[in-house]
Order: C-alpha cells, then sequence, then structure tokens
DNA sequence: CGTACGATTGATCCTGATCAAAGTAAGTGG
DNA sequence: CCACTTACTTTGATCAGGATCAATCGTACG
C-alpha cells in the first residue's frame, strides 16, 4: 500500500506510427512506454482514448498520504482512459515496456455519431467494464486474503491466452494494490496456496495452476 | 456481512401507468415496491432496464455462503440494471418503498440507434457510473473504517438534494454492506464522529453534517 | 563480483470482526 | 390507547486476520 516514485520516463516519447485500429477500429498515433512511465496522470485533460497495442498497463489512484489502489489492469487489445468528464480520474502508467494506442476522443465522438455498431460498441465495452468493476468491489468489500489473491489469479487465467501457466506481468506490490492487501501479504498467501498444492511458482512471476478445484473452492 | 432473507413482496406487482420518461426520456411501465422488494434477481434475464421514479433502490450480489456487498444506491432520476450480457449481474431491492419505470432493453437499443444524443448520454452514463465504481473501490481498497464511513457522508451529502442534513433511506446493515464493514463498526464510527462533533445524530436515519472540515479530514 | 531491487519469512501490534447483551423505536392486536 | 412484539441500533468484551516493523534471501543487472 505504500507508493513512492517508481515511474521513469518513456523510452521513446515519439510517435511511431499511425495504428491499423484504436478503439475498437479506430486509427491512433503508437506510443512506446517504458516500464513504469505514466502514460497520462490523474487530473491531465482528457483529450484521448487509448488502446494497449503491446504489453500491460495499470490505472491507480493515489491517496493525499500516499496509498495507492490499482483499479484495474489493462492486456494487449483492451482500451482504457475514457472519461466522463474533461480529466482523467486515475493515473496510467506501464506495468511493462508497452506500445499504447492514442486516439483522439473527438475522433471517437464524431465517429459514434456517425456508427450506430461503433456507438453501441462503445457503450458496451463500459458496460462490460463496470460489470468488472462491480465484481472486483465484490473482491474488495468482502472477502478474505487468501479468497482475493486467489480470486486473483483464476481473473489472470481467464485474460491470459495460455491457460493454466500465468506469466504475471506485475510486482507483487502491484497485486496488493490491486486487493487491497500489503505485499507482505500476499506473498504469504501464495506461499500457502503453493504447500496447499493448489499452484506452481517456478519463478516469482511464473504461476502453474495445479489444482484448479482447490483454488476456487478458495476463492 | 450478514445476510439474511430480508425481502418481502412488492406491494404492488401491478404496472400502475406508462411513464413520461424512462432513461433519459424513455417510456416505460411504472411498478410499485414495498421497502425490501426484490425488482430482480442475480440471474434474472435482462430484458429491462430500470429508473428509479421515487425511492432508493440497492444493487447487491451475495457470495454462496452468504456474505453481501451492496454495490451501489440508486435515487429518484438514477438508472440500473443495464447489462452487457443477457443476465444481471446482481440483484436489485427497495431500499423504501419506491416507484420504478421499466423500460424493454430493446427499445433502449432501438433508440440509441436513430438518436445520436440519446446513444451519446447512454455511454456518458455509463462511464459516469464507471468512474462511481472507480471511486468507490478507492474507498473499499485502502480506507479506514473511519474514512469510509465520512467518505460515504460526504456521498450522501452530494447526491442529497437538502445540504447539510442527511435523511438516509438505508439501515446500518446496508450501510455495512456498501463499505465493506459491520453493522458494529459503522454504529462505532458514526457514535465516534458524533462526539469529534462532526456531525449530529437526532434520530438514527438522520444526519446533521455540523463541520464538513473535520469529516472532509476524516474521509 | 558486487549492488540493488524484489520477494519471502519472522515477530509483534492493532484495527475491525465476532460474540453477547441491552437499549430504542415502530408497529400490531387487544 | 396501551401492552407486547419485532426489528433496528448501540455499546461492551474478546478475538483474529492482516498490517507493520525488521531481517534475510534470491536474482537480475551493471
Amino acid at each position: 500500500m505504500t507508493a513512492s516514485a517508481r515511474l521513469t520516463a518513456p523510452f521513446s516519447p515519439v510517435p511511431a506510427a499511425v495504428a491499423a485500429n484504436g478503439l475498437a477500429g479506430l486509427p491512433g498515433a503508437v506510443t512506446k512506454y517504458a516500464r513504469n512511465a505514466e502514460i497520462f496522470g490523474e487530473g491531465d485533460e482528457a483529450d484521448f482514448v487509448y488502446r494497449v497495442r503491446s504489453g500491460t498497463v495499470r490505472l491507480t489512484r493515489i491517496l493525499p498520504d500516499g496509498r495507492r489502489m490499482i483499479g484495474s489492469f489493462h492486456f494487449a487489445g483492451e482500451s482504457f482512459g475514457i472519461e466522463p468528464g474533461a480529466t482523467h480520474s486515475s493515473s496510467a502508467e506501464a506495468v511493462t515496456d508497452c506500445e499504447i494506442v492514442a486516439t483522439p476522443r473527438n475522433a471517437v465522438f464524431r465517429r459514434a455519431e456517425n456508427d450506430h455498431a461503433f456507438s453501441h460498441e462503445l457503450w458496451q465495452s463500459a458496460v462490460a467494464e463496470l460489470a468488472g468493476a462491480r465484481q472486483h468491489m465484490l473482491v474488495l468489500g468482502c472477502q478474505s486474503a487468501l479468497e482475493r489473491v486467489a480470486s486473483f489469479l483464476l481473473e489472470m487465467a481467464e485474460r491470459s491466452p495460455v491457460a493454466g501457466v500465468l506469466s504475471l506481468p506485475m510486482s507483487r506490490q502491484d497485486i496488493a494494490d490491486y486487493l487491497g492487501l500489503t505485499i507482505e501479504t500476499v506473498s504469504r498467501t501464495i506461499t500457502q496456496l503453493t504447500e496447499r498444492g493448489a499452484i506452481e511458482v517456478p519463478s516469482s512471476r511464473t504461476i502453474v495452476l495445479r489444482n484448479r478445484t482447490s483454488l476456487r473452492s478458495a476463492a
């Protein structure tokens, strides 16, 4: 739950090219960001809508005293940074080196006006993300540490291309801030799940789901 | 965090009339529900979109073992029950007796196809609700009991028509399930805020904000 | 090889949960 | 209208899960 300056500069701040598709097919400028670089900050003008082309992004909010909350992770193909108001309500940071497609907000609106299907998709994606946020609220609101970590692993497994083996791009600190726990508790809980035979941890960022039933019953 | 059968039947299950406006101006059938009546259940077909005409609604999710989470409260004029999939992911219940306008999902889609402004509004409301959910995740993920209760009171004050005096429609149990606390902790925290002079509690459902600065610094 | 960061493990403390009881308010039926 | 019931709220005592403080370990990197 601690938050310190973990940010470094983007390793290529220059827009590289024009992507074939932004949010569900919108064109936009591609920028590369280095691990831990800030893509946008809390309070920044929300003039763009973003999409992950490669890598992983986290949305974070920081309380005045430094406590950090990660609201969501975004993987390749997912969009983020869409706001109801004029400014961003969270910061976005690169969890790993990544390529991000930025599309001007206005371009999104313009296209939505002329394209019903797109407009519907836009809405659907917002509603889907809302459902995800509600699910996460359930985890934060009433689950134990063991349940939270198990839920997290199952969520990652579901969103991962390779079933059964997770290559977690994020640190224990990120997981902790996502689950409303401390890094120590996350670590201890993973150890506990290993001892139960639910998972196997060949390297700290790689987790093999050994027994899903056991994981699911822990969640 | 306990969940027991708190539901009774709607006191008038018959659609009463056709409302002038449903979601942002959509027509729909009005139904009255008694306090604690279920409007729809988790898993039910999401064929309608709802709007509160009068009263207060809560969206709840229940874990298998009975723990209950309230995801959001909805007051007069607010809509709820919009889902990405075919079924509802939460239950909706009447916190107080209330009148609800139900609009067929299809009617919403149809109108969105022909009316850009409406479509945009629909999207905006989803994104705004998402921002609210994110805010709440922050509360659930990193705040103390005192901070949660203070945040809650400030949120209610912001959404209340009368500034300074809150007429809470929901019980302490509802507040607890919304904040991820127990009813005892909520009660104790309210007492604590009273002792600090931040609030005044003439009756248990009425709370006067005496010192906002003190409340805000607690949040 | 040595440094630095991330992860794990250990010991102790504290906040909020749990268990328990009493107080309060609102209905209900006589 | 009042006694009784029932639901809701408050307060108290104790307990436990996870936070905090602290140290060590492992691994990637310069």
